[in-house]
DNA sequence: ACCATATTCTCATTTAACAAGAATACTTGA
DNA sequence: TCAAGTATTCTTGTTAAATGAGAATATGGT
């Protein structure tokens, strides 16, 4: 099972001073969930006078909280925002339902899959193999360059965007097998994207994950419907047939959101 | 300065462009969940330039996500957050463990409330009888001047602090029976604090609810500790001893919070 | 009361934010 | 394929805000 991440998941160098107070909210991650001005100060290379400035912003919106001693963690506005995304959001609202509908036919687990920046997460699960145990659980960020819910999302991505990734990340692509050279990459997320789904074991080596794309609206790659199995049970015929699922219950899925979008 | 000038009525202190930009999350509600470049610019008083660079922070931060045809939805970031404060929250690695031990003594249903600005919520919750349904669905605002779960934070919110909130919403806080008039709304309060425990059943009135305080620091009060039970069922001796069950697991979780703290 | 630490304030300086409109995508439909 | 409409980004001079340093003011512990 499952070490997907690499050691830095964040994206190239924000320059907008909203940016690097939104920066601030990345330094807390599982392994330092607590954060002092000081510290803050010194890994965001700002004056205390500009932290306290900072943590004005991010304490009156609720997005940090106070714990004493000049320390901050994540604050309460993150649940409230959470719930404000299960209740209205458009593509929580649309893909469930696909999903359910499905469920006997996949016979395993389905994740509802999205990315931003160089990260990609579950956001919502649909299970009916109860032995299914994914890395993906809801919000746990992997790397835009591993599994196949990232593969289909790069090979529906701008060629544009693709190009700036492979600049910034060649390494990073090298090491996940994507290739070398600009060519190689392009071409191979080329061949992924006519084909219309990805197929991988690269997080959970024993399963199999099947991906879909899904469209926020024509060429805007917003997310991927992954069908997960366990992989020793999968047969040529079984994959081709969660392929044809796949996409088809992603087309569903995009064509809802495109008309919600407006 | 005492003049007809205007200036002095504008409660509002200046806002910094970071708020501004964190502001246009608020903008995201059950009601209205996707927004055009041309409505937040037309709400936020902006030129769309301007909105375009909100945009471009709040979107390379995967707070915003994009649907076409210029319109705009909350980001997979949020869900991201929430699983961050699942798994390193100080008060949700502290409090759970403690709802759960007094479970079979509360025989009713716990909730875990946080506040930020005018807003509290349920943010954990811990139940022992399935009739209770509360309207404290995890993340769902009510306002900071009702519920037991809101007045016990009042109660222990700094005098300073309090008096800001008398001043700019006193219309509030007499819809909400908590006096017409500074010294009354003071007092009333500091009954409160003194008592140690809120009760109240004014949000869902066939439900009581008895509140205790926890902090985050000495004087630091970061939410409250919600013991619900159906109100027709409970006595007078059922109240007290509920209070005291509360205030004691409150107090627990506070002690643990403040080692957590450093 | 004291000291140590946390936070806010003041002010001169630097820097970014801003609006307006031009320029560039990108879509769609003929 | 081109043309028209819309979405987004880019320019510019100007304005307003962000910044750091250090002083001033809480605040908490002994």
């Amino acid at each position: 099972m499952a070490d997907g991440e690499p050691s830095d998941l964040s994206v190239a160098d924000p320059v907008s001073t909203s940016s690097r107070v939104l920066g601030v909210l990345d330094l807390f991650t599982e392994a330092e969930p607590v954060w002092t001005t000081e510290r803050m100060a010194e890994r965001l290379a700002a004056s205390r006078a500009t932290i306290y400035r900072y943590l004005q912003a991010l304490m009156a919106s609720g997005f940090l909280s106070q714990l004493g001693g000049g320390a901050y963690a994540l604050g309460p506005r993150i649940i409230e925002l959470d719930r404000q995304m299960r209740v209205a959001d458009p593509v929580l609202r649309v893909a469930p339902g696909v999903m359910a509908a499905q469920r006997d036919q996949v016979a395993g687990t389905q994740l509802l899959c999205r990315y931003y920046g160089l990260r990609v997460f579950s956001i919502f699960e649909e299970r009916s193999d109860p032995r299914i145990r994914t890395s993906f659980d809801r919000g746990r960020p992997f790397s835009l360059f591993r599994s196949s819910a990232s593969r289909i999302i790069l090979a529906n991505l701008p060629s544009k965007h693709l190009r700036r990734l492979f600049l910034q990340h060649a390494g990073d692509i090298a090491a996940a097998g994507l290739g070398t050279r600009w060519p190689e990459f392009r071409d191979l997320l080329k061949a992924v994207r006519k084909r219309g789904v990805a197929v991988a074991s690269d997080i959970d080596t024993e399963l199999i994950g099947i991906a879909a794309p899904i469209f926020a609206a024509p060429e805007i790659i917003t997310g991927s419907l992954v069908l997960v199995r366990i992989r020793s049970e999968v047969t040529d015929r079984d994959t081709e047939f969660l392929s044809a699922l796949a996409l088809d219950s992603a087309r569903q899925i995009s064509a809802r959101l495109e008309d919600a979008g407006l």
